[in-house]
DNA sequence: CGCGGCACGGA
DNA sequence: CCCCCGTGCCGCG
């Protein structure tokens, strides 16, 4: 038979060391396809006599072939070494010693074999049903692959699981600690949705949840927080009932990697928390707060806290609750696109899905860059770490004024740093003493008509597919088709831009400080040197950062400043061999006088007209609380019309609201928020906010993983350290905050942004008045905000 | 008052 | 397990 599929995921079963590749057809079958008689290997560069004999009488060694590979800068030989067990080749790679080098010998299996095939994310494959096959996995189909070669794109509909599971509290030790009490779940598929839950006797829940994923086999399996709670739950209740936690297509317990995700043959185990923490980056990441922000729906009213007790006396709505914590989660994760996303991710990449979920960046840019390296007979080193001495300087940012600037034109580079690595062949196969490109930290580089890098070339390749994609997009004929490569494009463009974060990370097998830093130096010189040219044509440049270019235009008339910003983008452009793109026009444009902080109404283009634009300042914190972001963006917009007097007095009244306590104000907007990383990795978690909140909410019975994002009130700043409460979504706040605390937090924030006009406007107009708050310095005595009001 | 640790956002 | 730059807050000496 002939199938074609997207592939899920990928792996070996160690038993035979077959791979097995899962699936998903476009009529929504799912697939196991297996492959026998690969191999697993890796290469050794210059062994000795006596290391070969050792490989050649290792139980575990099969072939041995010699190569020429090139290695930093030259050819050199190499034995390639073939061996029966993926999982002895960490041992078997060093069994010369440490000061045997060898190569490409950490290449996850299922990855090589993807490689070696050259596979991209949809493959075509000819084979046999396997009925001896037929018991051992949950698939639908089962093929013995006798032919695999890629197939054309295309975004099958994934059947998709969200649970979740409501459970004692795991306070003490007992034979109770975290008992299971309830299993809800939400199944999608194909815009149909079927909830349901499990309860019982624990052991009859969890034997009921293997019995459900094997029936249902979903492809997806989800849940808010399941990564770091549900997950462990289920394994650690399990393990007390002596039961397999057998989740996978082919019955086998899932792992943890990394201590964070989750990985299982066959499934895709996506936990939507951290969909929303990367795409949404919200607030509050609390499931209640998500739900209403996105959906306009919140949680049932049930107390996790006291959950034995709600369960003895309200089971029907604790049932009820847990059914809609997966069901909310399931339309949050459909509503965030996680899986479209992914799966342009995964085209672009050349990866199963799975990988592009839960992997990192460094295994995307692997994908593509160790085919080419294997193809061109480029040895693949392995991941090393690089001690982090020196950092690598960054971009370049110029130093932004405070005051209201007129009719300001915003020019960008396009794609600046693959763009330096394109044009001055930035890549390790490049990097030599010979070359005649130098960059100016003093590293050479080899010209592209002696040698083209290695990576500028994937680059290069990657640019036209995505200008190609584009021009397929802008001629599509429906929404549908238009959306499929706007995707597309989209991956492209972030794949391209995680070339340099991966190339200059401090823990990659193709990491090179000097490249790194050869990349941003060239960067800086560009920018800088068009900077000061347009400064020399007498363009008043007002600001820039790393690849934008901020000039105050001196016009006055809307046709002439669009008609400078086209002309500057077209003779840049063609004169620099680097494409700069004319991107709006912002009037008026603000700043206090910090880098990364300005505001601004956007004039042009025309379908982002009068938006207002404010980057870095607190109202795009979510760690500045919702009185202090709603004052400033009502700042900003009187600020925006120009009206700074009245800006002035709302800030004087709101900040004397507050600093009276006034009952109108609601506590949700004095809460503050933050992450917690993992208590060790501090080195005073004492002194810390966040942190003390994450382990008062333990105390409390709450769940905090690390990651999460906790949230508090301040109820006595005068203290030291900080008094603070843990702000809980849902339930009542019964500490008074510290109103005064509030009020000059607020009036800095305020004051900062007036002051930076004052200056201005004091220089231009010689407008007198107070134009500043007035002031309240924290520590000197005599002086308290209650002198002033 | 200056410094370092920290979290977050910009690009 | 993605880079650095920069801001602002907090606690400490």
């Amino acid at each position: 038979m002939k199938i074609v599929m997207r592939l899920l995921t990928a792996s070996y079963r160690t038993s035979d060391v077959t791979v097995e590749l899962y699936g998903k057809t476009q009529d929504g079958k799912s697939v196991t396809a297996l492959y026998s008689g690969f191999k697993p290997y890796f290469d050794i560069v210059e062994p000795t006599e006596s290391c070969v004999i050792k490989y050649k009488s290792n139980p575990e060694f099969l072939k041995m072939e010699d190569k020429t590979l090139w290695v930093e800068g030259e050819n050199k030989k190499i034995k390639r070494i073939t061996v029966k067990s993926p999982w002895k080749v960490p041992e078997l790679r060093q069994l010369c010693g440490p000061e045997t080098v060898a190569m490409a010998a950490d290449i996850p299996f299922h990855h090589r074999f993807i490689y070696d095939f050259d596979l991209g994310s949809c493959v075509m494959i000819e084979g046999e049903e396997s009925p001896d096959d037929r018991m051992k996995y949950t698939t639908d189909l089962i093929i013995k692959i006798s032919k695999i070669e890629n197939a054309p794109d295309f975004n099958p509909d994934l059947k998709i699981l969200s649970f979740d599971i409501e459970n004692a509290i795991m306070k003490e030790d007992g034979e109770d600690y975290g008992k299971i009490f309830v299993i809800g779940y939400t199944i999608y598929k194909g815009g149909e949705i079927q909830k349901g839950y499990i309860d019982g006797e624990e052991k009859v829940i969890l034997q009921n949840f293997l019995d459900i994923m094997k029936n249902q086999d979903p492809d997806v399996i989800t849940g808010y927080n399941i990564d770091g709670y549900d997950l462990p739950v289920i394994e650690f209740r399990m393990k007390i009932h002596k039961m397999s936690f057998k989740i996978g297509r082919d019955f086998s317990t899932p792992t943890r990697i990394m201590n964070q995700f989750w990985r299982v043959h066959g499934r895709i185990i996506s936990d939507t928390w951290w969909g929303v923490k990367k795409i949404l980056h919200p607030k509050h990441e609390t499931l209640n707060y998500v739900s209403k922000e996105l959906l306009g729906e919140g949680k049932d009213n049930i107390n996790r806290l006291k959950i034995e007790e709600e369960w003895k006396n309200r089971r029907e709505e604790v049932i009820q609750y847990c059914i809609k914590d997966s069901y909310l989660t399931l339309l949050i994760y459909n509503r965030l696109r996680v899986l479209d996303r992914n799966m342009f991710m995964s085209t672009v990449t050349k990866l199963p899905l799975e990988d592009v979920t839960n992997g990192g960046t460094s295994s995307y840019v692997d994908s593509l860059l160790i085919r080419k390296a294997d193809r061109e007979n480029i040895a693949v080193p392995m991941t090393f770490r690089v001690k982090k001495s020196n950092p690598i300087e960054g971009g370049y940012v110029h130093t932004l004024g405070a005051g209201i600037y007129d009719n300001v034109i915003v020019l960008d580079f396009k794609s600046m740093y693959p763009s330096m690595i394109m044009k001055y062949n930035i890549c390790f196969t490049t990097l030599s003493p010979k070359g005649t490109i130098i960059a100016p930290t003093g590293i050479r580089f080899l010209d592209k008509s002696v040698k083209e890098g290695l990576v500028p070339r994937l680059l290069r390749q990657l640019m036209e597919e995505r200008d190609k994609v584009k021009k397929i997009m802008r001629g599509s004929s429906t929404e549908e088709e238009h959306n499929y490569y706007d995707g597309v494009q989209g991956a492209l463009k972030i794949l391209m831009n995680t070339f340099y974060g991966v190339l200059a990370s401090s823990f990659y097998r193709f990491t090179n400080l000097e490249i790194g830093g050869a990349i941003t130096s060239f960067a800086r010189e560009t920018i800088t040197n068009l900077i000061s040219r347009l400064e020399k044509e007498g363009y008043k440049v007002i600001y820039g950062d790393t690849d934008s270019i901020f000039i105050e235009s001196g016009l006055t008339k809307y046709e002439d400043i669009v008609k400078l910003g086209e002309d500057l983008s077209k003779k840049i452009s063609t004169e620099e061999g680097v494409i700069i793109e004319f991107e709006k026009v912002i009037d008026p444009f603000f700043s206090h006088g910090a880098k990364k902080r300005y505001a601004g109404k956007i004039i042009f283009p025309e379908d982002q007209a009068g938006e207002i634009l404010v980057r870095g300042y607190e109202t795009r914190r979510t760690d500045s609380f919702d009185l202090q972001s709603e004052s400033l963006t009502k700042v900003f917009d009187l600020i925006m019309e120009r009206k700074v007097d009245e800006a002035v007095e709302y800030s004087k009244e709101i900040v004397k609201k507050v600093l009276s306590g006034d009952s109108s104000i609601p506590m949700e907007k004095l809460v503050i928020s933050r992450s917690v990383k993992p208590f060790k990795s501090y080195a005073d978690e004492k002194s810390l906010a966040n942190v003390r909140v994450a382990k008062k909410l333990m105390e409390m019975g709450e769940t905090f993983i690390p990651g999460m994002k906790v949230s508090w009130i301040v109820t006595n700043s005068k203290k030291t350290p900080q008094e603070v409460e843990p702000f809980v979504d849902g339930s009542r706040f019964d500490h008074v905050p510290d109103w005064e605390y509030y009020a000059r937090r607020l009036e800095e924030t305020l004051n900062r942004v007036l002051e930076g006009i004052k200056s201005e406007i004091s220089i231009t107009e010689e407008k007198s008045g107070q134009v500043k708050l007035d002031s309240y310095e924290s520590g000197r005595k005599n002086q308290t905000l209650d002198s002033f009001f």
